[in-house]
Order: structure tokens, then C-alpha cells, then sequence
DNA sequence: CGATGCATTGATATCGGTCAAAGATGGTGG
DNA sequence: CCACCATCTTTGACCGATATCAATGCATCG
């Protein structure tokens, strides 16, 4: 079988200044973690589990975007969170999931049971700090994009967005300046807490000054970094 | 020396749909945090620690309340987050703090060094079970928390960011329909992604529709509770 | 008892929501 | 292979809510 992929962390005692350098697992972590993980397999669209269903198992991404949708009671359907290769998710939830997840593309899972996991995590001190340091990160990475939802001005959020796939998508070894976009328009827009049409209007505003341009609709290009930057910089 | 608070936490193994319940860590595994900690009074005002300082501890508030700030480039400060009595943060910033933390009222606190920290962890899997639980738990909150910025209206806001002090305050046993506002409304403002002009005002149009009644500045009484709650409910 | 920061109130302008319609895009089946 | 349909996206016009600017009111602390 395949081992899980390493966790997208960081080193806890890295005292650098750029300390978004990875984690792996030992090999005896990773077949730990292994021996009781099953690879599961979801196509776009796919449901992974629902808000309120019994919480039995964390995930691991392989390969693919995941986002995390909270129903409201208006009927609308908010993303909350999207999720990329290498990120943990539905771990503890407290017995119940709080989000509905589903899959934005194709997925690749590694489907790790909670009891199963727990027991590890208690035999192993040390692989259980992995996970602590990662869930610390993700909770850093979480008021960070708070930042995002502060900003009032469209063309910045959606320009703030961009960076961060670009962010996630460099930390995966993709230092082109081709951002892929996987998630559709309304979920970009869901997700920045605008409405489709002001995410439209922003991306053209940024074509219109040449600091995009859109090749198609899955992906962008940074053609004017210098601006894109400032944009980007300026809250 | 005093024992440190009990963490803010859930119990992982419950699966009760109201899970808002805490975990008490045993005596002995609060022996063991409170040996390598140390008692720290700050008053109002105080920093604890400064972005980009070399992150050597983690805090567990006793009492207070502590705000979390990022300073932006145009020079704006930004309160990412609020912390409460048992709250802890700090926590494997990876080298260094990410944030300027200042206490918003006078604050006892619980000063942890990392290193002791994480040996003590190593060495009890349960306590450490203990920490990773709890932050589980403050990540799941933070993404809640995305949902009052996602909001448009800053009556919604208002009404949502009270409920959830509210809430805090349930927890640690104050079931009154007095609500401790213990921070100013500028920094309600700049969590709340709004101007103090737009808190003043939503404030306002609560009071005008007599849903609160504002005795001091430091505190809302709840006069109706049923629109209240519609009013918070309705994203 | 000033003085300084904090809070309220008011007037205006701007930006994104809303409503409406047309334009792409991709998948399916004939 | 093409046509069609459903879905996603873009564009436009108008309106409303909040930012912004400005002034006044109110505490809290020396």
C-alpha cells in the first residue's frame, strides 16, 4: 500500500525566518499512521462526510482540493474553508462533523478512523506532536486569513486570495507565475463573503490593468507582479 | 503555587450535540504543566509578546482578556483574535510570534516556556492529547468565527459578536443576560472588519428597537431575547 | 478641572449587493 | 461530430449600506 503523504507543517523548532519548510513523517511514522489509514477515491462533487454525521474518521489529502461548507439556516451555502494536498481535516471534531466537505476536484484520501488514530497518537508521543504542531500551524494559517475577510475592497480580497493559492501552490514546488484556480467563481466569491458578480468585476478590473490576465477560467497569470504585490500588500 | 486553570477544552470522546463542555486535566497532569510554569500579572495596556520576537513560551490565561493585533503596512492594527480566562495561546508559533499580543484588561497568566513544554508533552501522551484536543478545538471556532465577517450588515455583526461573548461567558458560568464587554469598541471595530462610527451605530439601532439596553459602556443587558437571537440567527 | 482619548451623531460619497439578461463552456446524446 | 442543454460567468443599471469626513459629547486620569 501507499504511504500517506507527508503533512503539510512546520518544523516547531525552526527558528527561521521563512519557516514554511515541511515536515515529513519518519518512514516508521508513516507506515504507522498507514497501517490504519485506507485510500479512498472521490470524484468532483463527491460528498466526503456531512455536517452532524457521527465523526469516525480524520483525512489526509493526497492529491486534490477539498472545501468545507457550512449550511445556514437562510439555505445558503458558505465555504469556510478549502483544503489542498497534504492537509489534515475532520480530525476531533468532538464526535460529530461541523462542516459539510466536498470535493472541488478530483480527490485522492487517506481515510484514518479516530479510535484507531487516538491509540497511535497516544503510543507515539512523537508522532502525535506532528499533528499538534500541524494543527497549530493550520490554526495560525486560520487568523491569517481572517485578514483576507477584513478588507472591504473586492479587487483586494480577490487579489489577496490569489496569493494565498499562489502561497500554497509555491510551498508544493510550483514557483510559475500560472496560479491554478480549481474552485469555481461562486465558491471564490462564497468563500471571500462577496457575491459572484463582484468577484467577475474584480478579476476584470485586474485585467484591465494588466496586472492578470486569464488564460481560462481555471487559471491565472500574474502578468504585472510589481502591482500585483502592491495590491496585494495594501490594507 | 496556584495550579494552573483548567484548559478551555472539549472532551474528545464526546459525542453529545451540546459538546461545550470542558475537560479538567487530572492533578497530576496540572502538577506537572505547573512545575515549568510560571505565574505573570500584566495590566491593561501590557504586551505580552511582540510579532516577530523569538517565541520561548506559550500562556494559559487565569483571568482577563488579551487581544491578538497584526500590524499592517499602512500602519493600522488589526485585532485578529480575542482571549479569554483558560484560553492558551503562544503556543509553537514556529520560532516566532506571529502576533503582538496586548492585554485588554488586567490579566494573570500562566507563562509556559516552550522547551519544558514540549518535553512535558513528549513524556505524558495524554497531557499532550489534552493540548491537541484543545487547539482542535480553537481551530474549529476560528472557522465559526469567519461567519460573523461574512456578514454584511453591521447590525448582524454587532448582534453576532455579542452572542458569541455571550456564549464565552455561559461557559464560565455567568448565565445572566449581562453581557461583559470588557474591550473598547474600537477594537470591536477592527475585529469586526468595521469602522467604530458603524459599531456605534448598529449598537444604536439596538437599543432603538429595545432589544438591548446598554447600562455602562463595559456591558449590554439583553432586553429581548427572542429578536436578539433571530437577529444573530439570520445570516 | 482641564486634557486626552473614547464614543456618539450627522452629512455625503463610494462600493458592492441586487435584479436582470446575455454570453461562454462543457458535457451528453443523437 | 455536432447540436443542445444546463451550468457557470460576465456585463449592465440602480439602490442601499457603510466608509469617510467632521464636529460634538462624554469619561477618566493626571
Amino acid at each position: 500500500m501507499d504511504l500517506i503523504p507527508p503533512l503539510r507543517m512546520v518544523r516547531a523548532k525552526d527558528v527561521g525566518p521563512d519557516a514554511a519548510s515541511t515536515t515529513l513523517l519518519t518512514p516508521a511514522q508513516r507506515r504507522r499512521v498507514t497501517a490504519i489509514a485506507t485510500r479512498v477515491e472521490v470524484r468532483t462533487r463527491g460528498v466526503i462526510f456531512r455536517s452532524g454525521e457521527a465523526a469516525d474518521s480524520a483525512f489526509i489529502i493526497d492529491a486534490g482540493v477539498i472545501k468545507a461548507v457550512q449550511d445556514l439556516a437562510s439555505g445558503k451555502r458558505l465555504v469556510v474553508a478549502f483544503w489542498f494536498a497534504r492537509d489534515l481535516f475532520g480530525l476531533a471534531e468532538n464526535g460529530r462533523y461541523v462542516n459539510t466537505t466536498v470535493a472541488v476536484t478530483p480527490v485522492t484520501l487517506y481515510k484514518i478512523p479516530l479510535d484507531a488514530l487516538r491509540q497511535v497518537l497516544l503510543e507515539d508521543s512523537y508522532l502525535q506532536f506532528q499533528f499538534l504542531t500541524k494543527i497549530t500551524y493550520e490554526l495560525k494559517e486560520s487568523l491569517r486569513r481572517k485578514l483576507l475577510l477584513v478588507r472591504r475592497d473586492a479587487v483586494g480580497r480577490v487579489a489577496m486570495f490569489l496569493s494565498l493559492l499562489a502561497r500554497q501552490q509555491a510551498e508544493e514546488g510550483d514557483r510559475a507565475n500560472e496560479i491554478a484556480v480549481p474552485m469555481s467563481r461562486s465558491d471564490i466569491a462564497s468563500y471571500l463573503g462577496l457575491t459572484l458578480e463582484a468577484v467577475s468585476r474584480a478579476t476584470r478590473v485586474l485585467t484591465d490593468q494588466g496586472v492578470l490576465v486569464i488564460p481560462d477560467r481555471r487559471s491565472v497569470r500574474v502578468q504585472d507582479r510589481r502591482r500585483f504585490e502592491q495590491i496585494v500588500a495594501k490594507i
